[in-house]
DNA sequence: CTGAATCCACTTCGATACTG
DNA sequence: CAGTATCGAAGTGGATTCAG
């Protein structure tokens, strides 16, 4: 085990660790994980795996992830221009984490759904 | 093992799983769920724990929370006013799936930093 | 003490048009 | 094909003020 800094403690303003969750609160780059789970993409390829992001937000997210040394970015030089993107190891291991969270998800989905309309019957 | 509706699908758009990713991405949510880890929290407490949340946030935070079944709040009508928020069944079971996400954190937070500052300076 | 309400600066994001 | 650049609409969140 190694030794922490102590001052990384997200309930602190300006702590580096909210970046973090920043990172992996962000809804594209948890659907952009999971698209590139286990096989390399390209760009094409993932504007239509993932439904509804655009053009921009895709480029956009895909730069930071790269950034942050989750994914690689591998292009081409042929004509038309083939770009691909596949997860680094360190991306591979942000799935497990994520998939806990999606298995919650599921599970209290319906919970949710209920006390949602509940709440705004009883509000309305 | 309970079947789920197929539709639930994350990728496609308008799904309302999308909306349960949205709760947990949001930082003060998280935050929130580890200020009430154990104990009941006053309004002024969790003021003071979550550093840097305005007290409209924090407001605006607990009542989602509320309207979501994750905390339930308590009002006592004495002068001056006090009110209580704790965490419900539903709120606890959130908080192994953020602890993994938190220790994923904690354990890939050099590792990020130090891709981030290659990957600028490369740019730069 | 625990909010609600307002104002406003800032950010985010989609749509669109253009490039190598 | 895989972007970049730009614009405007919409949302976010902080500071401040007022209220029960």
């Amino acid at each position: 085990m190694h030794s922490l800094e102590p001052e990384l403690n997200p309930y602190l303003q300006g702590c580096p660790t909210r970046r973090i969750l920043d990172l992996i609160g962000d809804r594209w780059t948890v659907l952009i994980v999971g698209a590139l789970a286990d096989e390399t993409r390209r760009f094409s390829e993932l504007l239509r795996s993932v439904d509804g992001i655009s053009q921009k937000m895709l480029t956009q997210t895909l730069r930071a992830m790269e950034r942050d040394g989750l994914l690689t970015r591998t292009a081409y030089l042929q004509v038309p221009v083939r770009v691909d993107y596949r997860l680094t190891e360190a991306g591979q291991s942000l799935r497990a984490p994520l998939k806990v969270l999606e298995d919650w998800s599921i599970e209290h989905f319906a919970d949710i759904r209920r006390s949602r309309t509940e709440y705004d019957s009883l509000g309305a």
